[in-house]
DNA sequence: CCTATACCTAGAACAAGTTCCAACTATCGC
DNA sequence: GCGATAGTTGGAACTTGTTCTAGGTATAGG
């Protein structure tokens, strides 16, 4: 709400942005590898032509880069979204098929998606504002697939709430193999009924 | 669903089992003060009066000891559950009184929740099987409170696996501190709108 | 009693996340 | 150009989860 604990992070130079974009690069490319376990720190710095210290300036933990990482990842597929938005009947329907969109996109890289995720679920309150980003991230692009008009009743917030937190929970239980793709599916329409 | 990845594990003597115990007690304890970064393998095996070797041919890893926790914690619930059962008057109610006592609990050992609960999503493929018990058991409870006569509905069990999903998330939300409690109880609240 | 077997112990060793340090470098105000 | 400041580097050091080893102990079958 307030502006107080981060006063607008002096702005990046250009030596820095690209430091930072090399970084993510790296760490989406051996997240896609080997998941969570295979993005360590040495090998991050070391591939992203940076220092170990510099790595952390950047990213203060593990979590902290893999939190940012999924933020990347996100707004590209906003961008997606934006140009080629979901073409359901009802909103139920459009966000169903905007996640289902999302999940079959994790499950072309599912070691990324267990980076990400993991990391997202295992954050702990030193990352809850990042965290917090990418949840508003997330909620953007429902209430954008809703396509509604005006603004969201706090019953349309609550249900989004629901189906987010489906979201998030059937893909951890999917990426531990106690889920199959059908049930992911399944829940994720069954939540989006709260929509209608 | 086989038994041939574990062929029912030898039974474990009396002496075998208070260790387990004491592990698990231990366990517990450290959480309760600290959270997951406060479970020290070490420190467990000494607080136990077992050796480092020892605890790892209990619980393979830090993640299934703190699952095998869960387990535990929540059979404890269930068995006070039994005896004062939900009283609301349709299974949704019933459904919401007992995950909010669940939760009241969690708000009371906060820092154990955020150990079993990070742990929970935290957990690999290794640990899927053990993660598999707790959310059986979990589902077990919310059965149990919606009271219902013969078997559920295949309707009523995406129900159920939406509100658990929503359960574990608004957790998790809650314990990094991105959500409220009247959020975590309005989630609740919401998801089991699905039940009628 | 005796030994084979499985279990337990103390502790070293290893792996990866994180912190720290001393020296070097780029950059900005003057 | 010059000093001050912040950022970067390479590398050692520390922490905690996990593995390994060599030897000790309990116990069941003979």
């Amino acid at each position: 709400m307030t502006a107080s604990p981060k006063p607008a992070a002096a702005p990046l130079t250009e030596r820095q942005e690209a430091r930072r974009r090399r970084i993510l690069a790296t760490s989406a490319q051996l997240a896609g590898r080997g998941g969570f376990d295979a993005v360590q720190m040495r090998e991050v710095a070391e591939s992203s032509g940076v220092a170990l210290g510099t790595l952390y300036r950047y990213f203060p933990s593990k979590v902290h880069l893999l939190v940012a990482t999924m933020q990347d990842q996100l707004e590209r597929l906003h961008d997606t979204l934006r140009k080629r938005p979901p073409t359901g009947e009802d909103p139920a329907a459009r966000v169903a098929e905007t996640l289902m969109r999302a999940f079959r996109a994790m499950q072309r890289e599912p070691h990324l998606a267990d980076a990400m995720v993991r990391a997202l679920t295992f954050a702990d309150r030193s990352v809850s504002a990042e965290v917090d980003t990418v949840s508003r991230l997330t909620t953007a692009i429902i209430l954008d697939a809703m396509g509604l008009t005006g603004t969201p009743t706090p019953e349309q917030l609550s249900a989004v709430r629901v189906i987010e937190h489906t979201w998030h929970s059937a893909l951890v239980t999917w990426l531990s193999g106690r889920a199959s793709i059908a049930q992911v599916r399944v829940d994720i329409e069954t939540a989006c009924r709260l929509i209608s």
